[in-house]
DNA sequence: TAGGAAGTGGAGCGCCTATTCCAGATGTCT
DNA sequence: AGACATCTGGAATAGGCGCTCCACTTCCTA
């Protein structure tokens, strides 16, 4: 007897036996390890050799791969979220914004999965894709707030954002190991590069269309997808 | 009979047969077309097919993966080095050195492989690091030049170069399909940075030596030597 | 034009990947 | 304690990769 009317599918709150939970923690846990080292492309045998389970199992509890990024960077999420929270709360918008920045960028510094996920959409993972939207809004009402204290360049584009976020995530992707704390000299000079007092004529961002469609370019499957286009 | 003593090897200049020199275009042909759109790490299987030969002939001519890479971006790295010598030539230093950021940042945007190419060391290939490192002298040239001018920012550094390389390569690959010029506005941020007038305290660079190291990181090798580490 | 060096391509090896399947172990409820 | 759905891990399938080997072909020279 079912403890759950359970028509097919466990209906996404069901819980799962204890072990099966206990597992379900374990392969995030590797899957957080391994991302952060290896990036989004990891490959899924590793993860759950971490885990100490069978592959069956990552695949059971995570059927696709966006499945498990969106699982594994929850909480990353958040952080990003609370990044843009605290920024608007701060006292001064630019220096907010100027916190936000090397806030996030140094998370992607930290964590070359989470470098990936921001810069990449994961069309199927629904919560993961509504928080980003949010997080977007709040975003908007912060670059206007600095704007409006005369120190944000006024050219300032949206777009501008997810721009530097792929700029930073090529800088670590190659000095991660050598020099790690590169990325910081590329954020110094992006943020001179944004203050009212610089603003010089510039190319047009690209609209905001392109930048998602750049977003939601193929995620990096670890193999495979390569041959299929 | 052979024409040449051939010791062993056909010593590096012996001509090929006719054929045999045919093919050898074609590979690097195919190389230079499958590097440009898929990037440095495309399958060798890739381009011995659209050279329309056996991966036995792709092989016995280019025995590694760098001696593909530094045949096929032999001509680009030309290209590259004349960009620096029109840069020295130009009447003003700075214009100089904006032109030639914006030069090499566009070859980067036509070609996904020397994209990588500039990111990257190849230790093996020697005629290609030597004019690496020609370049890399006229560069210092240029800078200090462009410094002279009162317009380049007196704490800019050559590592900053290669970092910009980095960073373009990172908004280039998300970018290139959906927004292929969003590369420009990155650069154009970054060129009012190194403008003289924005110059604000900066994070220090990373070290030549770190920057080296990081430029010698791992070719992307198709796949593999992932699980090597 | 004939002989042999030079060059060829695809089959084959070993390794890696994602994903599925299923016999057997485990947890949970009565 | 017994019964049974749930959960498990490793084997198996199917594919891609780099790279090598070798029976066969092509070119060049004399």
């Amino acid at each position: 007897m079912a403890r759950i009317p359970a028509s097919e599918q466990p209906p996404a709150g069901a819980a799962l036996r204890a072990d099966a939970e206990r597992n379900r923690e374990r392969v995030l846990e590797a899957a957080r390890h391994v991302f952060a080292e290896q990036g989004l492309d990891a490959s899924t045998n590793a993860i759950a050799r971490r885990a100490g389970v069978g592959v069956a199992t990552l695949f059971r509890r995570f059927p696709t791969r966006e499945d498990l990024i969106a699982a594994a960077f929850a909480e990353k999420m958040h952080a990003y979220a609370e990044a843009v929270d605290d920024a608007l709360a701060a006292p001064d918008a630019w220096h907010g914004f100027c916190a936000y920045l090397e806030r996030v960028c140094q998370m992607q510094a930290d964590d070359r999965g989470f470098a990936d996920v921001l810069t990449l959409t994961f069309p199927t993972a629904k919560a993961f894709e509504e928080q980003r939207k949010e997080i977007g809004e709040k975003l908007t009402k912060l670059l206007d707030s600095a704007k409006a204290t005369g120190r944000l360049r006024p050219d300032f584009a949206h777009q501008d954002v997810p721009l530097i976020l792929m700029a930073n995530a090529g800088v670590i992707t190659a000095t991660k190991d050598a020099a790690p704390d590169a990325w910081r000299r590329l954020v110094g000079y992006l943020l001179q590069a944004f203050a009212a007092e610089a603003a010089q004529p510039l190319p047009d961002p690209p609209s905001r269309a392109q930048m998602y469609r750049a977003l939601k370019r193929l995620a990096p499957t670890p193999h495979g997808a390569r041959s299929s286009g």
